[in-house]
DNA sequence: TGTACATCAGTGAACGCGCGTTCACTGATGTAC
DNA sequence: TGTACATCAGTGAACGCGCGTTCACTGATGTAC
C-alpha cells in the first residue's frame, strides 16, 4: 500500500538508529537484518528499498554514528577542552554501555575488514573529528593533527582494555591511567 | 581407525595455529569452524574430540597468540627497552599483517563481547605481557602497571586506526605519531 | 469536488548457503596374552 | 614372537537454524482529470 509522505525517510532513519546501536553493542558480523528490520517494526524484504546490501548499512550507520560523536566532541570541547573530551569518553558509563558509545571503540578492527568504500567513508568522517580536537592542543605542538589521532588511539585502546578485562576494579584503574596517559599527551611536545 | 601415539596433540596444535592467524585476519565472528579444520587437513567431526565449543577454541587461540606476544616483547625488552617495543609494534609490516600480529589489536572489541571464561583468560594472559614493560619503565614512575597499560593501550589504538583508514600515506603518519605519543609516555611521569 | 488510477513502501514466504554441533561408523594402531 | 582385540582420532553425512537476499504481491495514498 501507499503511506503517507515522509514515512520512507522516518523508517530509514529508524533502521539506521537501531543498527548504529546493535553493530557498536554486539559487532557487525554477529548482528543479523532480521532483528534490526524486527527491532524497527519492519519485516525483512522492507530493508532492501532502503539499502543495497548489508555493507551499506554499515556504511551508514556508523557514518551516522561518527558525526553524532563529532558534535559531542565538539561541545566538550567549547565547555572544557581536550580534558573534558578525555573525562567524558573515558567513564564507566561509556565502558559499560557500547551501544550507545564511541564507534570507533566498538568496532575498529572489524571496519579495517570492511570494503574501501567504507574504510574511506570511516576516515572521511573520523578526520574532522580528531581535527577538531587537534585545534584545541596548545600551538607549541609540531604535529598537532598526528598528537590528536594519538590521544583519539589511547581512549580507543583505553576503552577497549576496560571493556575487555573481566575484573571490574582493574577495568576501573585502566580507564584511570587512560585518562593521565591521555592528559599528558595533550600537553607534551615531542622532543 | 587407531593413530600414532602424539598424533592427537599435533592435530590440536595445529588447529590452534590455523583458528589463532584466522580469527585475528577475519575476526571471531566471521571464521567458521570448517574453513579452520578444512586447512588443518581435517573434516568438521574432528573438532569436537579436541574442544567442546568454538568458544573454548577461541580461549585456546587468543592464549596462545598472547603467550607468543608476550615471549616477543620479553625479548625485545632485553634487546632494546620500551622504545624497542614500540618500535617493532608500530610496523608497516605489523599493520599489514594481522593474522600473524597482536590478538588485542585485532580483535579486542569482540574479545569484550565473550563469555566470562574467555575474558578472565584474556585478562590472565594479558597482566603479565603488560607488567614485563612496566617493569622497564624508569622508577621514578608513580603507577608503573597503569603507564603500561595505557602505552599498550595507545599502541592497540594505533594499530586499528592505520588499518582502518583507507590512505595509505595517511596510514604511515598514524604509525608515526602513535610511536611518538607511546615513547612521551614512557618517558613522561605524571604530575 | 468527485472519481479513476498509478505509485511504491512494506509484506511474508522462499532462495541457497554456511553456521555450530551431533553421531554412527571406520580401521590402523597399541596392548594384552 | 605371533595372534586377538580394544581403542579412539578422525570421517562424512546430517541436524536445525539463521544468514543475506530476492520476489510476487498488497493496498492506502497522492495525483490527474
Amino acid at each position: 500500500m501507499r503511506y503517507e509522505k515522509g514515512r520512507k525517510d522516518s523508517s530509514k532513519r529508524r533502521i539506521v538508529e537501531i543498527a548504529a546501536h546493535r553493530f557498536r553493542a554486539d559487532g557487525i558480523a554477529a548482528t543479523g537484518l532480521a532483528g534490526i528490520m524486527n527491532d524497527a517494526g519492519l519485516t525483512n524484504g522492507a530493508f532492501y528499498p532502503h539499502f543495497k546490501s548489508k555493507a551499506a548499512l554499515v556504511a551508514e550507520s556508523v557514518s551516522a554514528a561518527l558525526a553524532e560523536q563529532s558534535d559531542q566532541i565538539g561541545e566538550l570541547l567549547v565547555a572544557g577542552g581536550p580534558n573534558m573530551v578525555i573525562d567524558a569518553y573515558l567513564t564507566a558509563e561509556h565502558r559499560d554501555n557500547p551501544g550507545k558509545g564511541c564507534a570507533s571503540s566498538a568496532l575498529l578492527p572489524e571496519l579495517g575488514r570492511e570494503p574501501p568504500e567504507t574504510r574511506q567513508l570511516y576516515t572521511e568522517h573520523v578526520l574532522p573529528l580528531v581535527r577538531q580536537l587537534a585545534e584545541q592542543l596548545g600551538p607549541h605542538m609540531a604535529d598537532r593533527e598526528g598528537r590528536a589521532i594519538s590521544i583519539f588511539a589511547t581512549l580507543i585502546g583505553t576503552l577497549q582494555l576496560a571493556r575487555a578485562v573481566d575484573d571490574a576494579e582493574l577495568s576501573d584503574r585502566i580507564l584511570a591511567a587512560g585518562a593521565d596517559a591521555a592528559r599528558i599527551l595533550a600537553r607534551t611536545p615531542s622532543i
